[in-house]
DNA sequence: ATATTAATTTAGACAAAGCTAAAAATTTGT
DNA sequence: ACAAATTTTTAGCTTTGTCTAAATTAATAT
């Protein structure tokens, strides 16, 4: 597979989220920041490889091959951004474009030896589930505190708004990113939440609850 | 720098051995597993990119631009190559494949975290030198211990014959790669040597002194 | 239902990097 | 010095991945 077939499986598997719902040539273009044509040109060799399923016309899925292919890429990705953070102390958003490069480095023995130095983590820095070699991977949906139901409990990992003031605001609260958090209680009337940290209980207002996002690691394996 | 362009640089670097020679097409073409006539085109385009000096039928040699390409590359490699060794735990003789590729991330960023994560090695594996940012390196030389002048002193990075009798031989001596050595005497007679480990005084027989590499670091700037 | 709009595909071109075969320049041998 | 051998370059073609412009199919709106 060439680096240009790894990024538009990678791509066209991130528009359909795993599901097996017919992607758009326009939409692909979009995402890979490309013209129509270049896709579908792209598309007819994917298609012949049987990395996806493809009508003229009528859009593009993934074929199972071609759904563990994006995820192989996916692992490898989530497995570097780790790798940046937690040893190179890279800052959690500054990994990306370094991982895309990363990514589509060639070797077996690299990610198993990769994946013990790091402790087999299960989560990016941005809190996204790193699949298995297997292509399963322990579910876990990152929600804005906002939509999330009372009893959640999960691991603070990313904000929405990250103007300075509400970073204060995190900070003056004592709340940090890898924190976990437990929704206690939700006020109907103000929208406003009621959280408990590892040290402490308060209330966040609607607008708070909806700038923080939690990591809900639920052990699910992956279906189709 | 396209992927290929990086590799030709290299290459042509490492014919040249940092030195201001004319290097052929058919050399090139040799070390680069490609044919003179594609050497040609590529050659062009490294002319036109101020990268090699040029003249027809008369050779290439690098310009101070191309060389310092060629020793970022080159420091690359080999820093992933201490990375894969020293904290991935790949042999060293697994990793040349590998850092070949990863020698292709671009990101100054990461590379400067990457020599701080490892702390600012000097050799690579293999016991070459480490070029500094700016295209320096710290010259050291690698050796036989049959070639070297008594009080030579050296880390033992590498041996000629890797059969398992002579292993069995380096293990029972508790000689390891990574070892420092001293030569402290040479007997004219049968070519044997007398060496100090931190551990030991022994002597060893001509045959096993050339066979095992030791690597003389000078600290010396680099000339042209 | 059909005309207009939007999405998709085809056709033809281009740049990068490679190849083969043929031509040109250089080097070598006598 | 000059013919033969070798090296290097040129010319033309291939593949990968992209593009523009034109054609075709599908969707939408009156």
């Amino acid at each position: 597979m060439t680096l240009s077939e790894e990024d538009y499986i990678k791509g066209i598997y991130h528009l359909s989220k795993g599901e097996q719902i017919a992607i758009s040539t326009n939409a692909i273009a979009k995402q890979m920041d490309t013209k129509p044509s270049s896709v579908t040109d792209m598309i007819k060799k994917l298609s012949d490889k049987d990395l996806i399923f493809y009508k003229k016309y009528k859009g593009v899925s993934l074929t199972e091959r071609g759904r563990l292919s994006a995820l192989s890429i996916i692992r490898k990705h989530r497995l570097w951004e780790v790798f940046l953070v937690e040893k190179l102390d890279f800052a959690w958003d500054e990994v990306h474009e370094v991982a895309e490069q990363l990514e589509h480095i060639k070797s077996e023995q690299l990610i198993d030896k990769l994946v013990g130095y790091l402790g087999s983590p299960k989560v990016d820095p941005h809190g996204d589930p790193i699949p298995s070699k297997d292509g399963r991977f322990t579910k876990s949906v990152k929600k804005l505190i906002s939509e999330l139901p009372i009893g959640s409990k999960g691991i603070c990992v990313g904000v929405n708004d990250s103007s300075a003031a509400f970073l204060k605001f995190l900070d003056k609260n004592k709340i940090a990113l890898g924190d976990t958090l437990k929704i206690l209680d939700k006020e109907e009337f103000d929208g406003s939440v009621q959280l408990e940290t590892s040290e402490q209980k308060l209330r966040i207002s609607a607008q708070i609850a909806s700038n923080l996002f939690l990591e809900i690691v639920e052990q699910e394996l992956n279906k189709n």
